[in-house]
DNA sequence: GTACGATCTCAAGCTAACTTGAAGTCAAGG
DNA sequence: CCTTGACTTCAAGTTAGCTTGAGATCGTAC
């Protein structure tokens, strides 16, 4: 790191991914870099804490582009403030809420059906749940994000 | 559906996905068809089942490859028993768990780190677990999958 | 028998999130 | 000054899981 700030390779190796990547987040829009002279990427300090999040955001399942859309959200302020991040955390949080209520769900039904044997019924309601989930289509749309 | 089975078109409607799914799935050998003497596909319930449970399986998070495993367990037995399915309905289930305490540990720390609003300081445990999460390389590593 | 939708095969395209490679430039040590 | 490793851009490749399109055939209803 100079006076700068760090270069790619020293980035992705602090965050932990490939300089590649980095290159790619900014291409993308998600950070962004000052150049040296001699044209080559500098970042600050801000710009590792946004790679942290985007990662901590990508394994909460989130895409890029909406990860882009929550730190534009942070706007052009030089440094987010706090508030700024746990407002975007907090809306990660709920979308963790979320997956993890599906995914329990997912599970208890997957604990009934296996009590029962019932997956190898064709009436099962996890693989047909057009009685008891009601009729919206065909196939097993109770496990595939019908809400 | 005829005397020998359900045609793509039916299968597809049946269990809610395109046609060109079903001959997809079928390429990559997850599920097998008869055909007719035109050279269209015939398939059978049990097809059917099968495909059920892939996009059960796929909605837990498995790949079509991990899939393609656990049905090959099942074997070439003609029909799959009860206990077949509840075997592989039990794999998935701890696939399951483990998402779920994963998401439920991500969704604790991003509270306990939005209570102190650390999500901003270079110091948080959460985008640089360092030093209480131990020392497996730079980055927010504690998010990424890592145990 | 003829029309018309459904199906066939095969190749190519698509999206996400990157990686890889080529050809060339920058920066720091000796 | 020279070497060497890190950096530059840009295009193309990768993986998963399908979809789309072209051109040809099947099957069924009238």
């Amino acid at each position: 790191m100079d006076e700068l700030g760090y270069s790619v390779g020293e980035v992705a190796a602090r965050v932990g991914i490939a300089p590649s990547a980095v290159r790619f987040y900014e291409d993308e829009g998600l950070i962004s870099a000052s150049r040296t002279e001699g044209n080559q990427r500098r970042f600050t300090p801000v710009e590792l804490r946004r790679i942290s999040v985007i990662r901590a955001a990508q394994a909460v399942g989130l895409t890029l582009g909406e990860i882009r859309s929550a730190l534009d959200v942070l706007g052009r302020r030089r440094t987010p403030t706090a508030a700024d991040w746990a407002r975007m955390g907090e809306a990660w949080k709920s979308s963790l809420d979320e997956r993890i209520v599906a995914l329990e769900r997912l599970r208890d039904d997957l604990d009934g059906c296996i009590g029962c044997g019932c997956l190898s019924l064709e009436s099962c309601t996890l693989l047909n749940p057009g009685d008891s989930a009601g009729r919206r289509g065909p196939g097993p749309r109770f496990l595939l994000g019908d809400r």
